[in-house]
Parts: structure tokens; sequence; C-alpha cells
DNA sequence: GCCGTTTTCGGCCCGACTGTTTTCAGTCG
């Protein structure tokens, strides 16, 4: 095994160009130069093929979307030297650790440099002190409440690092939305923001309402029990902190204006800039109010921004009616050409809940699960499916009870047994086999063989050396027994980072033998995730969208794989377990 | 700095709120 060499992979070129604009925001640069930097890196973000590849292949990068012949140069650059030397170059100027105090609330570009030039402030530690020395509160354009907000906000980085889950956050807001719609005031409440569009964590979350007495309702919102702190309470907007420290904002909007608000909380931004950009074009304005015709002879500058003629906004259609567009799924709305997708009529047919026939990853108490096979047998045929998997551990993982030969021919004992009972569903015979070390398998060839369909992953070694860890999964994948690679990366989200491996190169050898790769519904996992799932899809390489359940209840958890497929563009010929039952058999072979 | 069924130059999404102000900059979503 060859250790290949290592690039500077996509995400970490992101994050570079996004500094540099941000570098440049604080030295008060040209905003749309800052901008251009900005669209460049979520460009190279959200791309499904690396860098690398693209400059190996001699590919043109300014046929990139918001890549022109400078950022081009810089892509280069740090593929082929792993530096950029105009980040190198602003950062002698400024420094870079002042972009953490910019994810203060309360403090942006401006307000860095300020504390910078004049207290000498480079990183939030050293604001801390001042702050706390009272010597913010000091400054022009700075006070009392500003340095209170921003002590405050230095308190709430330390207390919770990172984002909710989505899971988490769909739990926290149920209750939330229960106690506003029990409110006789409020005629309608949805959230919005990245929940809507089903981001794999949130930050905060949007809620829209229309409501009757505005004034009544904002105040049932925020004596909502489980607040711990009002931040905002006026007419129409309102923010709180709930105990689990999520902040939550609720928007009153009129009947009028719902669709239109609804459309423009649920983002994204660089969606919603494009959408804009395209109704200027057509003579129109859009705002959360609704879509106007600009009235030619009015200074835009001075008109009022509630002025002309409103052409929609009370439904989301109407709002992209209106600019000549149909509905796009708010999964969709991230701006990887889903309006150009839209324009052409080419939206994809996306994959829901009900197109899946079975669940292809799920444990019962032979290893780690906590229920039966009979009552996973149950649960799985209570959702409607034609088929399941029921996937154990094998024997190397022995934390979780894993099988060895001779107990994984136990298991199919009682499986005959179970399924004679219950024709109503198929159950098919698998394992989740561990990738050893060296890219075996866990399992003796002549047990995969009879496996109706055989699911490997990987539960240890996560720190090896990208090459070793790529040839190790290509092994694996190279046997001929193998239908599925299951959450490919092995990350936990806030928990445990991916491993490192080359995942152009494992979907190509993937596609080669005809495996599968799982997208793994389990909130904590959602692996792949939504970028690299587009990669598996433009590839051509099948996915299975697979719950892990370890129990009953978390075969509902497979609303949030499909969820991340749909933000991934897929649709059910791109999703092996939406096939049915003959169709599956026949593919597995 | 990017980009083009109005344009290769002159644009680039839109509005609200807060706090620090005396008419508005800065931040936020």
């Amino acid at each position: 095994m060859t250790q290949g060499p290592s690039y500077v992979e996509n995400d970490e070129i992101a994050r570079r160009l996004m500094d540099v604009g941000l570098l440049l925001q604080i030295q008060g640069a040209n905003p749309f130069r800052v901008r251009a930097y900005e669209n460049a890196a979520r460009t190279v973000e959200t791309h499904a093929t690396p860098m690398h590849a693209l400059v190996e292949a001699g590919a043109d990068l300014t046929d990139l979307p918001a890549v022109g012949k400078d950022m081009a140069r810089h892509i280069h650059e740090m593929v082929t030297t792993g530096h950029l030397s105009v980040l190198d170059e602003l950062s002698k100027e400024i420094p870079r650790t002042l972009i953490d105090m910019i994810r203060l609330p309360g403090v942006g570009p401006k307000r860095a440099k300020k504390l910078w030039q004049s207290l000498g402030v480079q990183t939030i530690e050293q604001l801390e002190a001042v702050a706390q020395a009272g010597a913010v509160q000091e400054l022009e354009g700075f006070g009392l409440k500003t340095e209170q907000r921003i002590l405050q906000g230095i308190a709430n980085l330390k207390q919770r690092q990172g984002r909710f889950k989505l899971s988490d956050a769909d739990a926290l807001i149920g209750p939330l939305l229960a106690h506003l719609r029990a409110h006789p005031g409020v005629q309608r409440v949805e959230v919005a923001g990245s929940y809507r569009r089903r981001v794999e964590t949130v930050g905060d979350i949007d809620l829209l309402a229309i409501a009757d007495d505005a004034e009544s309702v904002m105040d049932h919102f925020t004596t909502f029990p489980r607040v711990k702190r009002v931040e905002k309470s006026g007419g129409t907007r309102g923010t709180v902190i709930l105990s689990s420290d999520l902040q939550v904002d609720l928007r009153i909007v009129p009947a009028e204006s719902y669709g239109a608000a609804l459309q423009y909380f649920t983002g994204s931004k660089a969606h919603n800039v494009k959408f804009r950009t395209k109704a200027v074009a057509r003579g129109l304005r859009v705002s959360e109010y609704g879509v106007f015709e600009v009235d030619p002879d009015q200074d835009p500058e001075t008109a009022d921004p509630r002025s002309g003629r409103r052409v929609a906004g009370d439904t989301e259609a109407s709002v992209y009616a209106a600019v000549g567009l149909p509905w796009i799924p708010a999964e969709l709305r991230e701006d990887r050409g889903e309006i150009a997708a839209a324009e052409r009529g080419t939206l994809p047919s996306l994959v829901t809940v009900g197109a899946m026939r079975g669940d292809l990853q799920m444990h019962s108490t032979w290893s780690d699960g906590k229920h039966s096979i009979e009552e996973m047998l149950v649960g799985c045929a209570a959702r409607g499916y034609e088929y399941f998997a029921l996937t154990d551990h094998s024997k190397s993982l022995a934390m979780t009870g894993g099988l060895d030969e001779v107990a994984l021919r136990e298991q199919w004992r009682e499986i005959d047994d179970v399924t004679a009972r219950h024709p109503e569903i198929r159950l098919l015979r698998s394992m989740e086999i561990d990738i050893l070390r060296d890219g075996s398998l866990d399992l003796a060839d002549e047990m995969i063989a009879q496996l109706d369909i055989a699911v490997v992953s990987i539960h240890s070694l996560f720190d090896l050396p990208s090459g070793t860890q790529t040839a190790r999964i290509v092994k694996a994948l190279e046997h001929a027994g193998v239908h599925v690679l299951a959450h490919p990366t092995g990350r936990l989200i806030n928990r445990r980072e991916p491993i490192a491996f080359d995942l152009d190169a494992v979907l190509q050898c993937a596609k080669a033998h005809n495996v599968a790769v799982e997208l793994n519904a389990h909130p904590n996992r959602l692996d792949l995730k939504d970028t690299q799932v587009v990669l598996a899809r433009e590839m051509g390489v099948r996915v299975v969208i697979s719950t892990d359940a370890h129990r009953v209840e978390e075969l509902d958890l497979m609303r949030y794989g499909v969820e991340q497929a749909r933000r991934a563009w897929l649709e059910p010929a791109h999703v092996l377990n939406t096939l049915p039952l003959p169709a599956l058999l026949a593919t597995l072979g």
C-alpha cells in the first residue's frame, strides 16, 4: 500500500478563499470584491469533484460558476503549491484571528477592525479581557450594551461549540410549535430557514406566522415555559433563547405576504440573491413582503420599499411563478444549479420516504440492537416495506456482541423460524461485516456467499493515513461478495471527524465492482453527506438509504436520510432500495 | 472580482433593528 500525495481538499480551499474575503472586508475593500471570494468559496465547497482532480485533468477552472481568471489562479496555486499567496500577504497586514471575532454577535468587520486598531485586540481571549475591564464601551461607536452583548456572545461560544443536529432541533421545536398553535390568534405557523432546507445541522430556528393579534401572539411566544431569555420582542419580530441554548426567531407577517416571507426566510442566502437578480432583470422587486413591479420613474434609493404594484406574495408558488419559475423544493435551494434547472424545466423528481421499499441496515438483540428479529420485522412491515436486511455486527466488533460464523448460523435458524410465521415481508439475510486493517473481511467467504446482501464498513483504525485507508476500503470493495459500503466516512456529527481517504477513488472502485454506497440516515451520522452523495450520483454509483436502527422506533429515522438524499438531487432511480423486491434481488445477483 | 436574451463596462438583493446617535452606521438574516 502506498501513501498517495496529500492534496488540499475542497473544504480547505473554500475556507481559505472565505478567509481572504473576510480579511478584505475588515480592510474595507469593495464589498463586491469581497462577495466574489465568498461566491467562489461556496462553489468550491459544494463542488462534488475535488479541485485537484480538475487541475490534474487540465480542466478550465473558469468554467466553474463564480470562478474567473483570478480565482482560477488562486485555486491552481493552492492545489499545486499548498499555499495561497494573496492570503499570506493579507495576513501580514491584518491578523487572521480577527475572523473569529466577526462571528460574535454584534461584531462585524468594522468593529473588529476598530477593536484591533484602538485596543490592539487580536483574539477572542484578549477581547474578553478588555471588555471585562470596561474598555470596549469607551470606544466610539460602541457602548455599554454592545460591550455586554460581546461578553454574552463569548460566554455562549464557550458553552456551546457547534450547531444543533437536525434531529435535536426537531425535538426542541415540536413542543414550541404546539404551544404557538394553541393560541387562538395563530392562523398558521411554520419553520423556515436551514431547518426547512433540511441542512444536517442548524444554527438557529426561524419561525413564520400569520396571526390576528400579533402583540398577544408575540407575548405567548416569549412566555413559552422553556424560554431562558428574551433577546428582542417587537410588533412583528421576536427572538428568544430556549433553555437548550437554541435561538428561535419568530416573525409575524400579513397573510398576503406569507409566501414571500416563507420564500425569503427559507433561503439560502445564495439562492435568494440569484433569485432576486432574475427578478430584477424582469423589472420586479422581491422582498419578504411580496413581488412588486418596479416603477421606472422612481429613484430606488428613496422609494418606499413597499411601493409598486404587488404581483405575488401570498404563496411561495406565486412568488416563483411571478419570476417565471416553477416552485422549487426547499432542499434544493442552495444555489447549486436549481434555478437554471427550474428555468429549463429539468428539476429532479426527488425521492420520497414513500418511495422507499425497504431498509437495508439494522441491528437486533443478536448484536447491539435492543429488539428481537421478530420485533424488527414487525416494525418494518408496519412501515409498509416489502423487504429489509438484518445486519448484525461481525465478530471483531466484540463490544457489540458481534457474531462469529457459528453464531451467524444459529441466527439463520431463528430467521427461518421467524420468517415462516411472517410471509408479509421478506427478510434479507445480511451482516454488517467489519473491514479489517488490511482490507480483508471479518467473515468467512463461504458465509458471505450465503448472504442475500453483504454490507461492509469500518469501525476501527479511523486515523490511518489517507492512502492506507483508501487501499483498505478498495480491497474490501473488490471482494466479489460485497454489495454495500456502509457509513463510508465514519463521521459522527459534532463528535468524530470523518476518516481521511480518497472518496473519488473509492467511488470509482464501487462503480467498477457494482457496489452501492450507503447514505446512513441516522441523524448522528448522515454519511455520506449531501455533497458527497452528489459525487456518487454524478459517477453513476447507486446509493442505499438505511437507518442503521438499533431499535424499532429508529426505523422512523429514514426520513432524515431521504431528506439528505433530496439535497443531493436524488431521484428514486438513484436509490437501490426503492426497487421492488424482484428487481433488487436481480441487481444483487 | 465576476459577469452578460438589455451590457465586455457598469452593474452587483433587500429590508429591519439596535444602539449610538442628532441623521445613521453597523449588523443581521
